[in-house]
DNA sequence: TTTCTCAATGCAAACGTTTGCAGAGCGTGA
DNA sequence: TCACGCTCTGCAAACGTTTGCATTGAGAAA
């Protein structure tokens, strides 16, 4: 690779001055920013990022660390965070952790070495103890994702789970469904019981029994969704099901059809996530959507700003989700 | 940051001994081993891969360019690719360019200028000529996957499509199907033509007329699907469908729960891809699968074979699709 | 004691930039 | 003619590493 040395000697003049030219930082001859220009086009001479950050300790890189970028969540999410910083001129380092602990710790070091500006942590699996030490060290402004780290002092960005799963309760009831099972995720996750919280508010609100041997718990899968809808569709006495995300509503839709059970006619299902999938189901599945994209890009201009002023106090986004009708729900049977 | 100085100073030895230490490039005495391993522990201290690479003019950094990392088979890729970098301490810068030439060009610029040790091209939108210009400066070992830059040196790596549309065919020829149906993708696109040519070939060898108003082009989308389907089946001819990829096989199974037309009673569905979402479906789709994962990190390690030997000759390597067989297939109804 | 070998360590240049400092050249007002 | 101000340009240090070369000191051989 050619270096800003060459150009100077095939422009005829100093480096110095190229450097100028190249970066705008101060006033430069047009003769000389031509003869500076040509040579430059040229020689296709690309300066080179590692002297400058080295030179300028700027690196206009962030670090991202997801747990599978497989997962249309994260790679929405991504989506929002690179769009963003394409819009600033930063690039994205991208790292699987497989929410494992090891490789967690493992690429937050060779970003940490790598030195990003900054680091997007949608991932934050096992013991958050080695990994907030390494942070400690290294002050790297960080933004965390839908999960508060203890210990960490970072902003954080996330969506308001209880007041998604209090929309897909009250249109059920709008919708005169009285006799409603919950399916929700695993309770050791925080997003679980937040939904599941905001599913007994809402019902609780329009004045529903919440009946326990309705209230199931699954792992977010779509084969947790198809055996807990079986299991429940046999007795045939729920009018609609919310469930714990879109998986798992897929997983009750396939359930139904191969019950008999028509959706929307006899039964109502809601999911969670509003993931593109669920459009394609058949009927295509109403669900609690949140703007993914949106929480990654919302998640790149925090840390963006965070750059800016370091002092700034630790804030915390909160994104509204929205109701997304599709075909899954309707009125509730009579009788 | 600390600096190998400071780790030096902390541990009262030259920072030569320190680097020599973190790199093991030579013997250094177990006391003063100990002493700097200990300052470097205490510190937290990170090498600085930027001062690294620009000494040593490796960065140990890929560039990958998709267009789009929210498509699952990008997402697939990407983390194959991941998975077989971090293996070798490789990192993966990613760039979405959704399919913009403007937007490649850009990003690779910004590659380039990374010093980016190697470069994976699974997006190749327009016109190839800048992009090939500015590679052609560069010199970066380069690797293309799914499509042929034309005036790009690069090794290749690629799905074999004829050979799996002919394994779509005569699944369906097995099954006794006869009246069959093809919904192909845009034919501007390799792919598209590809999978068409090994359906036609495929149902030649099995004696099977092709005829060619049941020959239509799509867009790839399930909506595209969705529309050819309710055209097709209003007929109610054929008693197969094959489908240029699982989002269109996803329109064509919506279209015949529609029109209740069973799925694999009445018609035999087959789509191609083996996109996890297909198995969610009811019936759950059968489809031809290519590896993509591995496509990944085949891709990524010839890539890593390229950087050894630059004078090897460019490759191209194909690999080999399978039957997903689920439940969106059967025989052919009797008649 | 002297010389040699060898292990352990340090010095300093170089990688390709940015940027503070300073010099050259020239027109202008006194 | 001189001093001044202004525009344009260049020199050289610094960023944090790696690495070729050199130095030190101790033990062994003579």
């Amino acid at each position: 690779m050619s270096t800003i040395k060459d150009v100077a000697a095939r422009a005829g003049v100093s480096f110095t001055t190229v450097s100028h030219v190249l970066n705008g930082t101060r006033r430069v001859s047009d003769a000389a920013r031509a003869r500076v220009e040509q040579a430059v086009a040229e020689m296709g001479y690309a300066p080179s990022a590692v002297a400058r950050a080295l030179k300028t300790s700027e690196t206009f890189v962030f670090g991202v660390l997801v747990p599978n970028i497989t997962n249309p969540f994260f790679a929405e999410l991504t989506r929002g965070i690179e769009e963003r910083c394409r819009q600033t001129d930063y690039s994205v380092f991208l790292c699987n952790t497989d929410d494992e602990s090891e490789l967690q710790t493992h690429y937050l070091q060779t970003l940490l070495e790598r030195r990003v500006d900054g680091l997007l942590l949608a991932a934050a699996a096992g013991e958050p103890e080695p990994l907030v030490r390494r942070l400690g060290f290294a002050r790297v402004p960080t933004v965390v994702v839908e999960r508060r780290i203890p210990g960490l002092e970072a902003d954080l960005v996330r969506v308001d789970h209880d007041a998604g799963a209090r929309l897909a309760a009250s249109h059920l009831a709008a919708l005169g469904h009285r006799r409603i099972a919950c399916l929700s995720g695993p309770s050791r996750f925080l997003v679980s019981r937040e939904r599941t919280a905001g599913w007994v508010a809402g019902l609780q609100e329009a004045g529903i029994e919440i009946r326990a041997d309705w209230m199931l718990e699954g792992d977010f899968s779509a084969a947790a969704g198809h055996a807990l809808a079986h299991e429940l569709l046999r007795q045939r006495e729920v009018t609609a099901i919310l469930a714990g995300n879109d998986m798992m509503a897929i997983g009750v839709l396939r359930a139904a059809a191969e019950l008999g059970v028509s959706v929307p006619g006899e039964l109502s299902v809601i999911g969670f996530d509003g993931i593109d999938m669920g459009s394609y189901m058949f009927p295509a599945l109403t669900s609690v959507g949140h703007p993914i994209r949106e929480l990654g890009e919302m998640a790149a201009s925090v840390l963006l700003e965070r750059l800016g002023k370091r002092v700034l106090p630790v804030r915390e986004v909160v994104m509204a989700p929205h109701l997304i009708e599709r075909a899954s729900t309707g009125p509730a049977p009579k009788g």
